[in-house]
DNA sequence: TCCATGCGCGGCC
DNA sequence: GGCCGCGCAGTGG
């Protein structure tokens, strides 16, 4: 059974180098996905990189686009987004309410590290269109007390 | 720039 | 239900 909730041995703010080591640790489940989980499940953790244009953090509140719709040359939206695998995880989270770990790409003087900041629930889903004008589907995430 | 890599999903018995 | 193959993907060398 996959594990919601804070990793064992794991303290929020924990740095992480690559994706292989918080793969590792039990922090987030795939090596390249930002959302590790299944539909069936809902997701156990997300990664908060910039790599989607229509990313919004807050701190206490994060925006987050589901799966698809990207060039990966480019880094921008191209289509519209699907409700596919990765993105059903999300919308199973919200109806769970269980908790998702969040994991900020962050970068330091010796390169780009991945940091956990703790749990965060997926609170509301909206369809809406993003910066390049295609149909996404926009989840927001609200942190957790710890 | 390309592809390895790991996993979920769906198709098939 | 269990196995197998396909295709995806907020990497990374």
């Amino acid at each position: 059974m996959r594990h919601f909730g804070h990793p064992e041995g794991v303290a929020v703010g924990a740095h992480f180098r690559t994706r292989l080591d918080l793969l590792r640790a039990g922090v987030h489940g795939v090596l390249q996905a930002g959302i590790s989980g299944s539909a069936a499940d809902g997701a156990d953790a997300i990664i908060y990189s910039d790599a989607y244009e229509d990313n919004v953090d807050l701190g206490h509140t994060i925006y987050y686009p589901g799966h698809g719709g990207r060039s990966r040359a480019s880094g921008k939206q191209v289509a519209h987004q699907q409700l596919t695998a990765g993105t059903r995880a999300l919308l199973t989270s919200l109806q769970t309410g269980l908790p998702v770990r969040v994991i900020r790409r962050v970068e330091t003087d010796t390169g780009p590290q991945y940091r956990y900041d703790g749990l965060y629930r997926v609170t509301d889903l909206q369809e809406t269109v993003g910066l390049s004008g295609y149909g996404i589907l926009l989840f927001t995430f609200r942190q957790l007390p710890s």
